[in-house]
DNA sequence: ACGGATCAGACA
DNA sequence: TTGTCTGAT
């Protein structure tokens, strides 16, 4: 459910950036050959051509759309190029396109506060630089990045599409703009500068919304696509939003929206004006109702985080119908696959970022045969983390069985896995420098303490993953994998919180290290 | 009999 | 805190 967070006062200047077609600019990019060619990214193509995850505007014009399937594709547009994700270990392998996310994020994170909200979109507060250019270089001459921000979409803004371009440039240096503006007009001008180095640097072109705040960034990011920004100036929201149908509202996207719809008859956020605050919350709680009051009204506190890297690293695949896997010997392989995979994400991780991950998760779909509508869900699991392949694949597998007893308790004759994924989380910095701040133990087998080496090169080579073993100490009882059969209940709640009452300190911000 | 693979965040 | 659920891309 969404929530309200407090409204700063100041106004800011905040941005979305949004990739356009990531995954299909990545390929043409890697093959000039696709450049201007109507171009589609697929996974898999063995069932009907693959589903189409990225489609190139070149490829649009034809009338292909996401979510359709590659040999569908092909029928609107014959000529179209299909390029397949790269596949490792059996499945999908994203790598490609995350670092080129990581390529687009480093420049984008240089004029303020950055956040990566997926793979291909950053929200930047550009608050401070913007001040600072009004400060120091106001909007005015028409020098280079200036003529591109003067190709920004004003919402609002009357446009006479011959006069369109010389509207831009007066709204942008209007003398007597309101202060809110003039800021929103240097956002607009420092966003159409970090465009063109991401074009420049990488390569790629990109869509940007430049507002008030996060969701009013968000909606006008992807108003004019390709490669073009939108400006959403205060003046303009009110009438923005009335006729915005509310499931276009990012978090009404779902149920929330369509109970909006069914239940009150909003269909437009223009329409939301209509319910007090305490109706609002009646309806749906203090929280989402005040939240929706606000976001009618264009007000939205949520902040910008300064973080440029993911807060977890997952590796999933489905087994579709006839794939299901139905016994564990199938299960155990790809678990295997995919818990490869994880270990080598985290190792980089840990290797480049000096971050190490606290928790492994296993998440599994399921369904039971014979069974009428056994729409029992499986249920996810997870215990500390302990890095190298081996280990986190017993440990997966041990979660994996640990769920499947609690699945099968009420009974059933058979079952199949329709889906399986790992998932590490709980990821730290490792403070680095001053290392006095780090305690480092060595485990039950030899008694002396230890630094990481001082070079901060941590081995990445799998084979020396038993040598360098780091787990949270609170996983003091860290390893299903030591003994012959492990119970469930080792995995529960109780555990951690007794441990937790003996070792306070590790709510600290960063965590103490057990190493193996 | 799932668009698929990932992510984030709120709630109990 | 773990696990569930929602929502987004």
């Amino acid at each position: 459910m969404p929530v309200a967070r407090p409204e700063p006062q100041e106004p800011r200047v905040i941005a979305h950036v949004d990739m356009d077609c990531f995954y299909a600019q990545v390929e043409q990019r890697r093959n000039p050959a696709l450049r201007g060619q109507p171009t589609a990214v697929v996974q898999y193509n063995d069932w009907k051509g693959g589903g189409l995850i990225a489609v190139s505007y070149e490829a649009r014009a034809f009338g292909v759309k996401r979510s359709m399937r590659g040999d569908e594709a092909k029928r609107v547009c014959p000529g179209i190029n299909l390029v397949q994700v790269p596949v490792a270990r059996g499945k999908a392998d994203l790598s490609l396109y995350r670092s080129a996310g990581s390529e687009v994020v480093t420049i984008l994170a240089s004029k303020g506060k950055c956040e990566r909200a997926s793979i291909d979109e950053v929200y930047l507060d550009l608050t401070d630089a913007a001040k600072d250019m009004l400060l120091q270089a106001p909007p005015n001459s028409p020098d280079e990045i200036f003529m591109e921000a003067a190709k920004s979409n004003i919402l609002g803004l009357p446009s006479n599409a011959s006069e369109k371009e010389k509207n831009v440039r007066t709204w942008l240096c209007r003398v007597d703009a309101e202060y809110e503006d003039k800021l929103l007009a240097c956002g607009a001008i420092i966003v159409a500068q970090l465009r063109g180095r991401v074009l420049e640097e990488t390569q790629f072109t990109c869509s940007a919304g430049i507002a008030h705040n996060k969701m009013l960034a968000k909606l006008v990011s992807g108003m004019h696509k390709p490669a073009q920004q939108t400006v959403v100036p205060s003046s303009s929201v009110q009438d923005f939003l009335a006729s915005l149908p509310v499931k276009k509202m990012k978090q009404l996207g779902g149920k929330l929206g369509s109970s909006l719809q069914d239940d009150l008859g909003v269909e437009t956020i223009g329409d939301l004006l209509s319910f007090t605050e305490d109706k609002l919350q009646e309806q749906y709680g203090v929280n989402t109702g005040t939240w929706l009051w606000k976001i009618a009204r264009g007000i939205s506190g949520e902040e910008v985080e300064d973080r440029l890297l993911p807060k977890s690293h997952g590796c999933g695949k489905t087994f579709p119908g006839p794939k299901a896997l139905k016994n564990s010997t199938y299960v155990k392989g790809w678990l295997d696959q995919l818990c490869e995979e994880l270990s080598e994400r985290i190792q980089s991780d840990l290797n480049q970022n000096k971050r190490i991950a606290q928790t492994l998760t296993l998440h599994a779909r399921a369904s039971k045969e014979n069974e009428r509508d056994s729409v029992k869900k499986f249920p996810s699991k997870s215990c500390p983390l302990r890095y190298g392949i081996g280990k986190i694949q017993d440990d997966a597998m041990k979660l994996f069985e640990s769920g499947l007893h609690e699945f099968l308790e009420s009974q059933s004759t058979g079952w199949s896995i329709t889906s399986l994924s790992v998932t590490a989380s709980k990821i730290f910095d490792i403070p680095s420098g001053t290392s006095s701040i780090l305690r480092y133990i060595k485990g039950p087998s030899s008694a002396a303490s230890l630094d990481l080496p001082a070079s901060s090169s941590v081995p990445e080579d799998p084979s020396l993953d038993n040598h360098l073993n780091v787990t949270p100490i609170h996983g003091e009882q860290c390893e299903p994998s030591t003994s012959e059969k492990v119970d469930a209940k080792r995995y529960s709640a109780n555990e951690g919180k007794k441990i937790s009452k003996k070792l306070p300190e590790v709510k600290a911000s960063h965590p103490r290290f057990l190493i193996l």
